[in-house]
DNA sequence: CCATAGATGCACT
DNA sequence: GTGCATCTATGGA
């Protein structure tokens, strides 16, 4: 027996031509597929847009050493220190454009992210950009490397019938009213509610 | 539940 | 020296 809500759900590997353009869009697009990293990471609940004609964004003042990944080839890590504490992971688009991956359902690897992280709970083991990054273990040797299924992997559902949350950005000032943060409507993984 | 201070690296003024 | 795309511990309502 069937009813209407029981979808079968294909998940594959995305290529490489999926990263190739907008950031909101792609940004969007990101809610409900799966983030992997070294055969750790789970479904993808919450993520954040930056352009590069974006006050808020590290590529807003042109490319330097820092972002230099950031004006790489699409599909490709932008890890960042944040605050000096943090490893914070991006995948690139469009030149200039990143999308933040903020947010994550713990699937695979619960265990090892415990032990990155020392103490949490499922719901704040990858719940912020910082805590995502070192339940995955991200660091500075991600900076620049491809999502091409090996280390670093995104797989996108054949369908999404989920709602998608909409709402402005975190921890900016400037661009600050712009709704370029997504993510999945009901989670309970989520950094930080929307409004 | 909310507010705040401190930790900490590093690009930039 | 200043300012972060953050998180944690602590204290109060």
């Amino acid at each position: 027996m069937r009813t209407s809500s029981d979808q079968l759900v294909v998940r594959s590997l995305v290529q490489p031509s999926f990263f190739d353009g907008d950031a909101v869009a792609l940004a969007r697009a990101l809610i409900g597929a799966t983030l992997i990293v070294r055969g750790v990471g789970g479904l993808v609940v919450e993520t954040e847009a930056y352009r590069h004609d974006d006050a808020a964004s590290h590529s807003s003042n042109g490319e330097t050493v820092r972002n230099r990944a950031m004006f790489g080839p699409p599909g490709h890590a932008y890890v960042y220190r944040s605050y000096g504490i943090h490893w914070c992971l991006n995948v690139v688009c469009a030149r200039g454009q990143a999308v933040l991956f903020r947010a994550i359902e713990p699937g695979l690897g619960v265990d090892a992210m415990r032990v990155r992280r020392g103490r949490d709970k499922l719901e704040d083991l990858c719940a912020g950009p910082g805590r995502l990054g070192q339940a995955l273990g991200i660091d500075r040797a991600d900076d620049g490397q491809p999502f091409d299924g090996c280390d670093l992997q995104i797989h996108v559902p054949s369908m999404m019938s989920q709602r998608i949350l909409v709402g402005p950005r975190i921890g900016i000032t400037k661009n600050a009213d712009l709704p370029w943060r997504f993510g999945l409507s009901g989670s309970p993984h989520l950094s930080r509610r929307f409004a």
